[in-house]
DNA sequence: GCGTGTATGTAGCGATTGCTACACAGCGCG
DNA sequence: CGCGCTGTGTAGCAATCGCTACATACACGC
């Protein structure tokens, strides 16, 4: 039993590499169980059904996501709404992100359409997202709750503008709003 | 029989609505051709592809979706910007406009994977939201282009959260930031 | 050794995928 | 009339899908 859990666990890397850098729609058990090293015939033996080994994946997407913010934690906190703001979109464009935000719009229209397990992960990775923008809130800031939730609200809606090649109308519309420095 | 020639354009309505009922991702010919009244063989003769079938369908329902818009003008503009964004988020709950933000994510996904035909139909989208969203803007103020673009960014920051759960951290971050009256 | 349970390979199932070959019916044009 | 083009039905292809049946190799308790 406890050599299962191993097994999982040890195929979940793998995986969860296989569907960053080839999505998740066309995510087929012979093509995963390639990138793990292994067959179809154990990736159903030791998840079950592609169901649970897509929501087990998601989970651990969830948290490999979770890592790689707390990774990017910086000492020292930004000055301004605006500073922390320029920051964050600024490390959108690291590589290791742009993995994980073109999956996340895989995600993110799973949820939308109900699928099982889509919706748990993405509200575990934008709690955590949360909870680490509240940390990373300059200090002294009058309403670093408030404040977290509105600069998500508007780092999600520049994201996905720039997703589909409006990048530059949300940043116009981050300085119109003055939220970034002219 | 067959008394009505089939073609794209008579095609279009019933695919588009097939897709916005069950999604892009699993949208196979089979199935498409019999919520159009017709078999699989008759979608490839009359698209060539399934490829440009899709890229198709995603101008049509990108049309649909400015029409969608546009017979959503009110002839009374509001007065603020608050009121303009807490009309149109109100806008979103319209059942019409659910399907469409449903399937709204899964071409965000593919345009972020760069899949052909999503990424153009997703621009267009955006730009034909982008300027209705400047004609809805308040008479009067100061920065109607910016403006258009700031309430887009936040627009749309607000509904990827609503899709994933988090509908009330959007809301709470819209308060904090003054865009809804209190 | 002997049995038992776990992990794995091989082979295959029926369904579905996008797409094609072929036949043929109707039409307009000479 | 005959010829060719357009539209359509039927049948099927090779590939892939998730999943299963069967055999077996290996480790461990008796």
């Amino acid at each position: 039993m406890a050599k299962t859990q191993l097994s999982r666990e040890t195929l979940l890397p793998a995986l969860a590499a296989h569907v960053l850098e080839h999505g998740l729609g066309g995510a087929s058990l012979r093509p995963l169980a390639k990138a793990a090293g292994t067959s179809d015939r154990m990736l159903i033996y030791h998840f079950g059904n592609k169901e649970t080994l897509i929501t087990e994946l998601l989970g651990y997407i969830a948290a490999l996501y979770s890592g790689a913010l707390d990774a990017m934690l910086s000492a020292d906190r930004p000055a301004t709404r605006q500073e922390c703001l320029a920051r964050i979109l600024g490390a959108g464009s690291d590589p290791a992100m742009r993995a994980f935000l073109v999956l996340w719009w895989d995600i993110v229209a799973g949820a939308a359409r109900g699928m099982p397990g889509y919706r748990a992960a993405a509200e575990e990775m934008m709690a955590k997202q949360l909870a680490w923008l509240e940390r990373q809130m300059p200090e002294g800031d009058p309403d670093p709750q408030g404040g977290a939730r509105y600069l998500m609200t508007v780092i999600e809606g520049t994201l996905m503008l720039a997703a589909v090649g409006h990048g530059d109308t949300a940043h116009d519309g981050l300085l119109a709003g003055g939220l970034l420095p002219t």
